[in-house]
This record gives C-alpha cells, sequence and structure tokens, in this order.
RNA sequence: GGUCCCUUCGUCUAUCGGUUAGGACGCCAGGUUUUCAACCUGGAAAGAGGGGUUCAAUUCCCCUAGGGACUG
C-alpha cells in the first residue's frame, strides 16, 4: 500500500480519529483483527455485523459466520476493544438476494456461488449503503484482497499471500463500491500474520478455525437446504452415458456439477467416471471420462469489468482466468460481445467447467483483478 | 443327455501350494477450500458351499449349487 504522508492508513487526509469506518464483522478472525486493528489506530470504528439466517438451525454448526455463535464472538471483539457495534437482521435481504438464487441455480442445472452474491449484493451493496447512512468514511472487511489506488481510481488486486487470495469471490465488486471499500488484511504474507495480530490484540477468537463451506447449510448437506426451500427439488433420475446408456441412478441433478467424480456410485470400471453435462428437463446426469470434460471455450454474462477502458471498446484481450476458485490461473483470450456478455477462449482446455460459477480476470503481468463474469449454458 | 471351462473385496480383476490375498472403479474418513467440485492422504472390504490330498491350500482332487462353450 503506497502511503502519502498526508494521508492516513485509510487514505484519507485527516486524522484517524476523525476517520470513521464500519467494520463488516462475520465473527471469525480476519474481520475481528480488522476492526481492532483499526481500533488501536485510534478511527472511529463502527463494527457491524449481519444476522444472515436463523439462528437455531446455524448453531449446530461451528466456523460458520454471522449467525448465533459468531455474532457473539463479534460483539465481544467490539467490548474488548472498545468501539460500538450492530447487530443488523439481514435474514429477508439474504433469503431474497442470496438463498433464492442459490436454490434456482442448481434446480436450473448450474453450480452457483453463493458467497460471491453475498458480497455483491448484500455485503457491498445494503450494509454498503448502511455504512453511508453512518457517516462512515469508508468500509473495511477482513477479505484477503487489494486495494490498490492507480490513475483511473481504486483498483482490485490479488492479496499478497496467494494461497489465501479471495479474488475469486470479488470479481463482481463494482468501481463504485471499490471507491468505498477497504480490504486491510490484503497486504499480510500469510495467515499466519493474522493470527499473530489476534493474540496481540488479546482476541478470543484468535484460535477459531478459519470458515468453510456454504454459511447457511449447517451440516454440508447443501441439497436439503435447496429441498426445503423448494420442496421436491430433489427428483431421481438416471445416470447415462453420452450415448444415452443407462448406467445407474441418482438421486436428484441438484447433487452433482459438471466435473464431479464423487458420489456417482457406478464402480468395476477401469477409469473414473465425471459428471460430464446436466439435463435438468430429462433429469439426466451425463457422465464420461476425464477428457470428455475439456473445454475451451467459456461463455460468460453480467460481466463486470474492472480495466482500464470501456469493456466493449477494448475489444479481444489476452489475460488469465480462474474458473474455479482453488485453480491457478490459465491464459486466455476474452472477447466482448456486449458490455455485459463475452466468450473466454482458454488456451489450453480446462476442465470442470460449470455453468454458474464465476470466470475472473487476472492481469498476466500483475496483480492486478479485472474483473469477470457468470458461466452459463451457451449462446 | 454328453464333454469341457468358469466361480476371489460392492463391481471388474491379479495372485498357477507357504503372500499382511495385490490393483482399479465404487464407498467411507481426513487434508485442502469462505461456493460446488477437483485434487492429495488414509481406511473398510473377498477366495460359492461341503469333503478330501498335503507339514501347509485361494492355488491340487471329488461332490453340490450357479454361469458359459461345444455337442448327438
Amino acid at each position: 500500500m503506497p502511503l502519502d504522508p498526508a494521508l492516513n492508513s485509510l487514505g484519507f487526509a485527516k486524522p484517524p480519529s476523525e476517520t470513521r469506518v464500519v467494520v463488516a464483522m462475520s465473527g471469525g478472525v480476519d474481520s475481528s483483527v480488522v476492526a481492532a486493528q483499526l481500533a488501536e489506530e485510534g478511527y472511529d470504528v463502527v463494527g457491524v455485523t449481519l444476522q444472515l439466517y436463523d439462528h437455531g438451525a446455524a448453531l449446530a454448526k461451528k466456523g460458520a459466520c454471522c449467525a448465533g455463535r459468531d455474532i457473539h464472538d463479534a460483539r465481544r471483539v467490539a467490548e474488548e476493544m472498545g468501539f460500538p457495534h450492530y447487530v443488523l437482521d439481514y435474514e429477508n435481504i439474504f433469503k431474497d438476494a442470496v438463498m433464492d438464487e442459490f436454490a434456482d441455480s442448481y434446480l436450473a442445472g448450474a453450480t452457483p456461488v453463493p458467497c460471491i452474491r453475498c458480497n455483491e449484493r448484500v455485503k457491498f451493496k445494503d450494509l454498503l449503503e448502511t455504512a453511508k447512512d453512518l457517516d462512515a468514511d469508508c468500509m473495511a472487511t477482513g477479505h484477503y484482497i487489494q486495494r490498490m489506488v492507480g490513475d483511473e481510481g481504486a483498483e482490485l488486486h490479488s492479496a499478497a499471500d496467494p494461497t489465501k487470495d479471495q479474488s475469486y469471490f470479488l470479481f463482481s465488486t463494482t468501481p463504485e463500491q471499490l471507491e468505498y471499500l477497504r480490504f486491510p488484511l490484503g497486504h499480510l504474507k500469510s495467515k499466519e500474520e493474522t493470527r499473530a495480530l489476534a493474540q496481540k490484540y488479546g482476541l478470543g477468537v484468535a484460535d477459531k478455525p478459519d470458515s468453510q463451506d456454504i454459511c447457511f447449510v449447517p451440516d454440508g448437506n447443501y441439497a436439503a437446504v435447496i429441498e426445503k426451500l423448494r420442496p421436491g427439488a430433489a427428483e431421481a433420475g438416471d445416470i447415462v452415458d453420452v450415448d444415452g446408456i443407462v448406467l445407474g441412478q441418482h438421486r436428484g441433478v441438484i447433487h452433482y456439477t459438471i466435473g464431479q467424480r464423487r458420489g456417482l456410485g457406478i464402480g468395476g470400471l477401469a477409469d473414473p467416471l465425471y459428471v460430464v453435462r446436466l439435463d435438468v428437463d430429462k433429469r439426466h446426469v451425463i457422465v464420461g471420462p476425464k477428457s470428455m470434460l475439456a473445454t475451451r471455450k467459456v461463455p460468460l454474462r453480467e460481466i463486470n469489468w474492472l480495466g482500464d477502458g470501456g469493456f466493449l471498446a477494448g475489444g479481444e484481450r489476452q489475460l488469465a482466468v480462474k474458473v474455479r476458485s482453488t485453480k491457478p490461473p490459465i491464459d486466455a483470450v476474452l472477447r466482448p460481445i456486449s458490455d455485459t456478455e463475452a466468450e473466454v477462449e482458454l488456451l489450453a482446455a480446462e476442465e470442470g467447467v460449470s455453468p454458474g460459477q464465476a470466470c475472473v480476470f487476472y492481469d498476466p503481468n500483475s496483480s492486478r483483478v479485472l474483473g469477470g463474469g457468470w458461466i452459463w449454458r451457451g449462446y
């Protein structure tokens, strides 16, 4: 983070004590450290935690964000560090903006990424507006991502620690949102530094495990949540090969994603089978050998462009893309079709490209994130 | 009716007297992961049944059951 001596650590030309920052606190280590650190630096910190879904259902789950135990943890950090903390009831907003689409996406044979929608539609939208209503100068989160100020304004950059980088989950952050956001952890070299800071501030959450899995799914059984939301969603059907030959039965298309290997229950083969396609109308899970997963053309919509210049006007571009959060970026050509649609051609075929997942753009020569889009079926 | 062959983890199979009975796929668990997956590591899991021969039988012989090939 290049520091202008005239500016404080959050980029404002005034003392921290006169800079109000809303910290989105999940109750985890990361956002707790952000809040504690900013409070320590003397900022006018306001902690906010969102209640996103039903308490009772979530209590059983450890490591989840924003419910029950987590709200408690966040509140305690605020008390320990001496800044105000608010809990906002966002259950309805969350259901409308995240959970409903999550269910419908699976029903349509796609594989959604609810965490991206939550950032895009809840944390960086309603919560961000709330922060402005609170007269905050900016809003900070515990995401491992970097915001840098360039010639054309705020830029999004991958985290310094590539193993913790969360750019995949933040590609849809708009330039306007980015102007207002701050990510104080993005420059850390490793998660250990975060935990060390938590120790330093004496936070009770210092040893809390990292969150994983979908926060509103209690026991990892996301299909059960979908069935609760959309009764009858999991209808059994045939597992077929590409020639239509029935190889077995499945418990519902919603249990599968393209590239998936486990859960087919078909044994006795020399090589494993993978899901290569989902046919919702026929309730077919189409399977084949790994080689059939190779994909080069990836159709995208709902593009969020974070690079310089206009998206469509800029024409064809060489860049790197990620099609799954844990896969390394690979070289690709991006061909805009409209302001919000594009086709990505992967230079080397990738396996497991699934509708509903995100395709995130990276500058191959720097840490900059250039936006991304949502993968969908086709033209 | 006769002759010959086959029968091992859930599945497909390896092992032609002494093995912790091996592998693959499937399954389970752990790791990884703020999506779902992928991936990595580990685990459970078998000699159709009954008699023999032998120091020793999955392995050799016989019978029974089931399956297959050829054949008056």
